[in-house]
DNA sequence: AATGAATGAGGATTCATTCAT
DNA sequence: CATGAATGAATCCTCATTCAT
């Protein structure tokens, strides 16, 4: 009865632990992923699950909203410490590629009104859009930026980009959005700087590397 | 005797007509929806659409072969009609956003080795690999395609530009992707041509028409 | 339209091999085995299986008419040919063997009535009674068979015997059922002619075949 | 607090509740009962059903490995109550005709490899075979065995005997296996006793009960 | 009359969610 | 509050039967 009030800080703990298995969860087993796949993987019972999250919706969105809050704190961060405005730009665009959010894959149809409707999902994705907003803005009054790129054209990219190729072997899909990434900055850049030379990827080295690593 | 021929049962016209029906309802109600649905869309009994497909599975990578050889004959025909190698490279990265391949970020874990790793699957990118090659090339002759893009790259900016923003209204989505193909586009050109200004998509303009549309 | 008549005992050909196929499946198969499959190893369509007979209980029904009429045919050449009556009971109980009935094991509940309750059934069992009948009879008078052992105790005796050991390899069960037919017999000798002593099967001998033949 | 304890869910208490109840169903029904059918009767929904056993074969195989277990149960009381070995044989193969064990004749085919080729299945094998040699063997020593009957014998009269006359109404068929119990008995005895002359089943009782019965 | 593709009702199985312990 | 067994609706898939060729 008189429980001296130490696992207070568990139930936080155990949520924060859901949604990061979930991330990971939906990333590599795509959307096909079960609840219990989740529960078991985070080390808890599926009712421990259920009582953080009521639904399988409901996990989704606490997914959603947590990533974005990820993107919202890698953007400010990018303006706060990035004395260039396209490099905070370049840091933003290239940090989304870590979020393993290719659990927005699975999201489709009358699903996307349910977990990506809400009230806070809406108000996160404004204040994203405001801190882009003034990233943008900078790299346009520096001259880096094109000016007929705005900060929807920057969040589309970045939505195309986070997420992965999952028909490819980790490691090259991940190396072709690199690759993918930088074209798409130096696509932005208003008079792109003379970017050093580096070698193309040629299709006998995407063969390989694709026969390479399946081999693995 | 001389029927009008109004009931061709052709299994042969079925097989192409539950592809083209299941690329569809992937692409709109993504990875989750039944197969029921598919044969209902079809036209066609459970049966039938089991009959050619004989599961899941085997359904998704037919319509991934399916898809490698559109890719193909498009990459073909850009290739035979352009007169430069960069308007062939142009055509057919933008083209194959209409090819409703959002299928393709369904798959994932253990699902890729058995849609993507067949034989045939694995022939087919050849072939395409081999078509691109040619336009790649070609593009660096011309001058017109950066040097340190080669035909893998084209293949990876393809494969994360095909696949839609299901988050998104449609109509919002298909806009950002095409803007997100120009830029792409213009990162990969050696000289870009002094593109004509058009408008930045700004973040207000973003936010207006994603509720604008979430309401129809 | 003149048609020669020459296809015309096809299709008795063709019901005599399904009837023939069918047994065979169902007595490998188990009970388990589907339309299809008997249609396939009989060489004809569905098409085909379903005009002779419109349903499965029909053709299950056919198949233990033949047998029925194949057990008569039995009994009676036996009756005919032996010159003495234990002779013939026995033929007949050992001959049941050969007829690869393991079908009847799939004969259970409400489908007993449907397939087994027909007037072609009652009326076959009754002639085949009879033919026992005389047989039995026979082998009392000639003091060789037991008294209190009826011609209902030979029916009885014959549909435990004839069906297999599904779960042993077929060549051991067929020897175990050998066995215990000759037991059985012996049983019902009024005064058994003390039998050539043979060599009883050990339980180490049926644990080496068993392990031998399921290796083959 | 001190709560009567009525609705105690106990797993355990679950699965022997459903192996027992498939072993009847199975043996009434057929080996075409449903899974919906086992888990209705048994009380239990079908998820429980698939809980304790992920697939049907995995229920039949419980149920063989349970009926293996009794069967030993029972050999093993014979052998340890039974003054004469002779009597603690004739015990066992009459009382495993009480095991319901039907559902071991719809067991075929590939079947037969994933249901009773376990080590499971094949361990309690050889225990039972271990437990019958030692009452074989002393019936051998009591004289009352015939010689030339061996352990693997008995397996095998016991395999054809366990299993009911399902084409025959029910309290006949379990007549008639009685009576072919006793004659198999008797032919295995070594000098038979002159067992008190019965009534034998003749052909017009045979088929005065099969109609009498049907009826009801 | 034969064929084999099409049908769709029904049975097997899964998994989101609930609930007794 | 955690646990994991139980639930049963929903889905996948099969196969007896029909029907167009």
């Amino acid at each position: 009865m008189r429980a001296p009030g130490q696992l207070r800080a568990d139930a936080q703990r155990n949520r924060e632990l859901i949604i990061d298995t979930a991330r990971e969860v939906f990333a590599e087993q795509g959307p096909g992923a079960t609840m219990d796949e989740v529960a078991r993987l985070a080390g808890v019972g599926a009712g421990t699950l259920y009582r953080h999250f009521p639904d399988r919706d409901s996990l989704i969105h606490a997914v959603l909203a947590d990533a974005l809050e990820r993107m919202i704190a890698l953007a400010q961060k990018a303006r706060e410490e990035e004395t260039w405005a396209w490099d905070a730009l370049s840091r933003f665009v290239r940090g989304c590629a870590g979020l393993r959010l290719d659990l927005l894959i699975s999201v489709a149809g009358a699903q996307v009104h349910r977990v990506a409707g809400t009230p806070e999902i809406n108000e996160g994705r404004v204040r994203l859009l405001e801190v882009l907003d003034q990233i943008v803005s900078a790299a346009h009054d520096e001259g880096a930026l094109r000016t007929d790129v705005g900060t929807g054209d920057v969040m589309g990219v970045v939505g195309l980009l986070v997420r992965g190729l999952p028909t490819l072997p980790a490691a090259l899909g991940d190396e072709l959005r690199e690759r993918a990434v930088r074209l798409v900055l130096a696509g932005m850049r208003a008079h792109p700087a003379p970017s050093p030379p580096e070698q193309p990827l040629t299709a006998e080295e995407l063969t390989r590397r694709f026969s390479a690593e399946r081999e693995s």
